[in-house]
DNA sequence: AGTAAACTTGGACGATAGTTCAGGTAGTGT
DNA sequence: ACACTACCTGAACTATCGTCCAAGTTTACT
């Protein structure tokens, strides 16, 4: 019976996901106020009362997008990490688990977020401070830090929290910039936020 | 004749100024999402056409709005910086301006925008994010950055940019939380952002 | 006083929004 | 084959949106 359900709901989850990642794509290209639910169902090329079947409201509709979107991150951070840190192999360090090249990685990392990913960028930061407003929506956006905080390796609480800040502020800060910064502008100030103290 | 000029154009002046306070207690209250040229009249107790006379656009307003919001924060920035001078008389720092009496000032800051001015603090992140969507907007958003820099009196350019990077990153981190953080619960990792390397 | 400009405002227009619903289709279980 | 449920969708309803305009009022200057 599970197998013939899941086949079953498996036909709407897909149309689900696809009203979802429509929604994604508006957020990156026109901003939480460009979405409405002709303006999605135009996007991902379906009928616009599809999109009210499967999410009554507006809200239900952003809160699975944020909630996707978190998700989306955290497996692309893990992927991320588990690269790192099989590169370095077993590298000995004395401090904290980041070394000179972290830096490099890091400001790589915030360049492409700036540059070539700052739509999702901006959808990411736009649904974040959403969840600031719908208390619905804030577990969600705390799963972003948690899943952070969980997959790294802090020794250090304290400055564990004031490199995520950190990363936020450069991320925030560097989508108001008319040219993205490069990673050679940002190394630095990841250096020294990296830097223990 | 420039006198009667300016009180001629003082009336305009005090409606401009009185619809762009209602914007800016709109946005606090409901979000950027929440700004109509209705909402934002019935705010003001004016009529809804008063705010297409002085605003032609939605856009126009929200720029004035954001314009003017920086203006104030910048102003207070210079009051409180001024005021923590003077407090510390000519302490000697030996390295740069912030002792641990500065974390502590700043994190009841902090506490402050993420408690009692919750409301004010997401509107102007939310103004903030808007305006890496609308470059009309993009400088005034800078200025918000650019007054703080050319105040505060920063030995370390690198240092600095890290301190303001982690402020922005621990109010947007604050406003997702469900009880805002205290001011003592904020105080490690902002002295842990001043210490110096 | 008279004129021009700035200001104010009630009302209206077309466009678009969220949401609803009746009717149709496609799979599932018996 | 049959009923049942989930899924899908075209069309429509009402509300509200941005914007505009014509007519009235106030103010500044001659």
């Amino acid at each position: 019976m599970s197998v013939r359900t899941d086949g079953r709901k498996a036909r709407g989850e897909r149309r689900r996901q696809e009203i979802i990642a429509a929604t994604l794509r508006v957020i990156e290209r026109d901003g939480v106020a460009g979405v409405t639910h002709r303006t999605v169902a135009k996007e991902a090329g379906i009928p616009t009362a599809s999109t009210t079947y499967h999410f009554a409201t507006l809200d239900d509709l952003l809160i699975a997008t944020l909630i996707s979107c978190a998700r989306d991150m955290a497996t692309e951070v893990y992927w991320m990490i588990d690269r790192a840190r099989s590169r370095e192999g077993l590298r000995r360090s004395s401090e904290l688990s980041s070394g000179p090249s972290a830096a490099d990685e890091v400001s790589v990392l915030l360049a492409e977020a700036l540059g070539p990913r700052r739509g999702r960028t901006m959808a990411e930061y736009e649904l974040y401070l959403l969840a600031s407003r719908r208390p619905a929506l804030r577990p969600a956006a705390r799963r972003w830090l948690d899943v952070l905080t969980s997959m790294v390796r802090h020794d250090d609480e304290v400055a564990f929290r004031v490199f995520l800040a950190g990363i936020d502020g450069l991320l925030i800060q560097g989508l108001i910039d008319d040219e993205p910064p490069t990673a050679d502008e940002l190394r630095p100030v990841v250096e020294y936020l990296l830097k223990p103290r």
